[in-house]
DNA sequence: TAAAACCTACCTATCAGAAGGTAGACTGGG
DNA sequence: CCCAGTCTACCTTCTGATAGGTAGGTTTTA
């Protein structure tokens, strides 16, 4: 509950997402915070254990949005539309790209824990994706539907945070919903 | 014509796409090529100049594989695959993400210049994008189509580069193939 | 044609600043 | 008193960049 501490992640979210890992520094975000880069090392004793919490958090939240798919309970096209919502809104909430969009393009420079913290959140993602559509009618697999739907929204939000054009993720989502779905 | 410039350009290309724009250094171009780093800045003044370099050049060879779209010879199919053929053969290169998509995922840490080199190959995309997609038959405008197929293969390449899979951007192309051209 | 001037490509040496990280001391509330 | 939270002060390493020099080739000019 210190609130520094969630001081210093929200920070180090914000600079990964706007420069990636090496990208920040735990001086300037001591210095944004006001306070010393030592007593950032006091809550997260090196770089490495800093990044992955903040990358652990993120994930949370971004499937606490999420929720649980109900491809029971919600057609494809629905659970779809809250998909691209949920990239919009973590767009929306700094204008930057998605974090684990970020850190995978510098995944070899990545300490090995991070990376794989990022490619767990990739799997969830099309985990998450391949049971919302499993059950559209569609001669492509749920895999390669999943993964297109991913791959484009994460590309989109990164040309979306290069624009500074949130209507990027908006055409994109329109785009995807309409022909991910539509096939015979 | 100088082999070192070229060696100099080739190393920090690959250097970007493993890690980004500050994820190489003049010291370690200048070691991975035999030569100091003084030497380097003989060469290219600044990292801002070196990095200029650098995306213009691939920018260019990028084009050069794509050629010019040819909507009245070929259809909307086969410019399509063509597109995803360059997409590949730019990740089987050197097994890593497309350079201008590793910048986009950095573009608020960038330099002024280096930012707008990016832009501008994102808009020469969608342009091509365009012109090859103009013609198919489809209920979404070209403009949607064309940015949807750019963000799916630049995400797709940043997924592969990270897990190391080549698949990954098969199973898109193929996916981003039949869904974009098969609406009514 | 020979000397002077210049150019290219590299070198050594050095700089100031920033990086991640550590040790030890201070402070205020339980 | 204790201890979490912060500080000062410092270390080492790396960063981009500069100054100045050297060897060798080319070009200009007297």
């Amino acid at each position: 509950m210190s609130s520094t501490r969630s001081k210093i992640l929200d920070t180090a979210e914000e600079m990964v997402r706007a420069g990636g890992y090496n990208g920040f520094s735990f001086r300037e975000i001591a210095t944004l915070i006001g306070i010393k880069s030592a007593s950032v090392h006091h809550h997260f004793p090196t770089k490495e254990a800093l990044m992955l919490e903040v990358a652990r958090r993120y994930h949370e939240n971004f499937f606490a949005a999420l929720g649980v798919p109900k491809p029971a309970r919600h057609s494809p096209e629905v659970q779809l539309e809250l998909y691209c919502e949920v990239f919009k809104k973590a767009f929306q909430s700094s204008e930057r790209a998605c974090l684990c969009g970020v850190l995978t393009n510098e995944a070899e420079q990545l300490p090995d824990s991070v990376r794989e913290v990022v490619i767990e959140f990739v799997q969830a993602n099309i985990a998450w994706l391949e049971q919302a559509l499993e059950k559209s009618p569609n001669d492509l697999n749920a895999v390669k539907r999943a993964e297109l739907v991913y791959s484009a929204l994460e590309g989109a939000m990164g040309v979306a945070s290069l624009k500074q054009d949130q209507l990027w993720i908006d055409r994109v989502s329109e785009a995807v919903c309409l022909t991910t779905l539509s096939l015979i």
